[in-house]
DNA sequence: GGCACATTGGAACAAAAATTCTATATATAC
DNA sequence: GTATATATAGAATTTTTGTTCCAATGTGCC
């Protein structure tokens, strides 16, 4: 009779749990996955606690703790204690450290703390500078459309990418007007009269990016437009403009403000037309797809 | 009848366990010292030995946190607690209730504020969860290598496309690969063995990034991987593999705490360069482009 | 398609822990 | 010095929590 040891420390459990991953069972894969991603809660928390937000029963942690040679859950839990009393003095510490040390040589970690913290504020006051009613409106003009073509050039080409990503999930119709092989003009030729165009653009705002706002506005193409001031040229073409403020950390802007609006609007679109075809009686393509 | 009310967070508790203390009974002054002096302790001893440790009965740390107009003595526990994890679970809790109590119709701006909230909470733990030692690792990587080779499918795209952007404005060759005409394998033929990969992969994981990432790994080029968990199977295979947690509203999964990383690592690369630069005793082109 | 094996969920059980209660001790005021 | 009020210890109680066990379900192999 052999007689195995369950790991000393939390490091070697994590070793070993990583090592036999493959081969535990499907929910013994996603208790491993859960206890990974949250040793915090697993500290602290009771085995009922713990097992109804990793979405098993009480008994599989018990399984899973005794497969990996602990004599029961609590045994297991205590490694995850003891990795908090021993790694938080340092944690506590570096993190008093980081913040207080003013500026001198920014080290990667030290400038990680700062864009988090830029991005955080901005986000505090995204919600409140955006206007319901253009929200609204703009939700209006994309559920009225039948395709909506997106567009945004260097750096807000990112968001232009991620409304299109996201608007293909909740099975709405849309174009990233890309510039493949220069050719903005040409994807342009292709927007109908009863689409809808969102054009991203912040300053320096791109040549390109105006040239498609005044073309849609031109053509009399619905205009949406995300940018960053209401001076911006492109505010004036469009007929909904959304203005964020992005954080400014070394001349770096981000793009975090951008991005959690385009979600929104997304999924906020996703919610209308689940709701108008249930209204119209048809079933439902839900916008709860994984994205 | 008064209704007195707990202490909320641990600063709290301290500060009125110190105010009180002069008037407080023998024995619960014992009790007093003994939890500002061991506070780990009591945040995962049982009473029984808590009491032990302390020189009093277990009545005593009941009646104790009673005096402190705490239901019970786990009620004070918790504070302990918390204040080991640093993430306040009433801040936390209180949030998803007023979600859950507005909840109903989630109109555009309710689901904006959410979003807003979501990823705020991320960013908050974001640079805490980052292992510097990992970070300085990957910018060693990023630093050596001659081109730096980034591929994101679908929700990653966006991220990947991202870090190529901003590594392009740093004056760092970087290749996006896109799989423009199915051509992945392809892109990848171009990686040279004193280059690096960056892989960005989130469940369910791409076949196309994991395809990438093998590849990579088996050419001995140095991977890295930025993905969501320590089990994902592209952590096994990276020389460093970066974990982040995205915020999750109605089964949406956000980037901003990947793109916040993502904007770290780059300008973290910058500021290295500049930096062997001026070593180098050549002029500057410097990082502080506006981008 | 059926059998054997492994995996899983849930209820029943046992252990442990927090809390309450009461008799006793201690301090304080008169 | 006694009476009253308050504080304390330890046992009793109740609640919570971890664990075990068995039936049911799913899975792979013949």
């Amino acid at each position: 009779m052999t007689k195995p040891k369950p790991p000393q420390d939390f490091a070697e459990l994590e070793a070993r749990i990583t090592e036999e991953y493959a081969s535990l069972s499907r929910r013994l894969q996603q208790t491993a996955r859960f206890l990974l991603d949250h040793p915090q809660e697993v500290a602290f928390a009771t085995v009922a606690k713990l097992a109804e937000r990793a979405g098993v029963t009480p008994s599989t942690l018990i399984r899973f703790a005794n497969s990996f040679d602990f004599k029961g859950f609590s045994e297991m839990q205590q490694l995850f204690r003891s990795r908090l009393v021993d790694e938080l003095p340092n944690y506590a510490e570096r993190i008093r450290a980081v913040r207080t040390a003013t500026g001198e040589t920014p080290d990667s970690t030290q400038l990680l703390w700062e864009f988090a913290e830029a991005n955080r504020e901005v986000l505090e006051s995204l919600p409140g500078r955006i206007d319901p009613r253009d929200l609204e409106r703009a939700l209006d003009i994309f559920e009225r459309a039948e395709i909506v073509h997106v567009m945004g050039a260097r750096r807000s080409f990112v968001v232009a990418s991620y409304f299109t990503y996201a608007l293909h999930h909740i099975d709405k119709r849309a174009f990233l007007v890309n510039g493949l092989g220069g050719m903005h003009g040409e994807q342009m030729k292709s927007v109908g009269k009863r689409d809808a165009v969102l054009v991203i653009s912040f300053s320096p705002y791109a040549q390109e990016s105006r040239e498609i706002a005044a073309e849609a506005k031109e053509r009399g193409v619905p205009l949406i437009v995300i940018t960053d001031s209401n001076l911006s040229p492109l505010a004036r073409l469009a007929d909904v403009s959304l203005v964020v403020h992005e954080a400014e950390v070394k001349s770096f802007r981000g793009l975090t403000a951008s991005l959690c609006l385009t979600q929104t609007l997304a999924i906020a679109l996703g919610v209308r037309q689940d709701k108008a075809r249930d209204a119209a009686g048809k079933d439902d393509t839900s916008v709860s797809g994984q994205v």
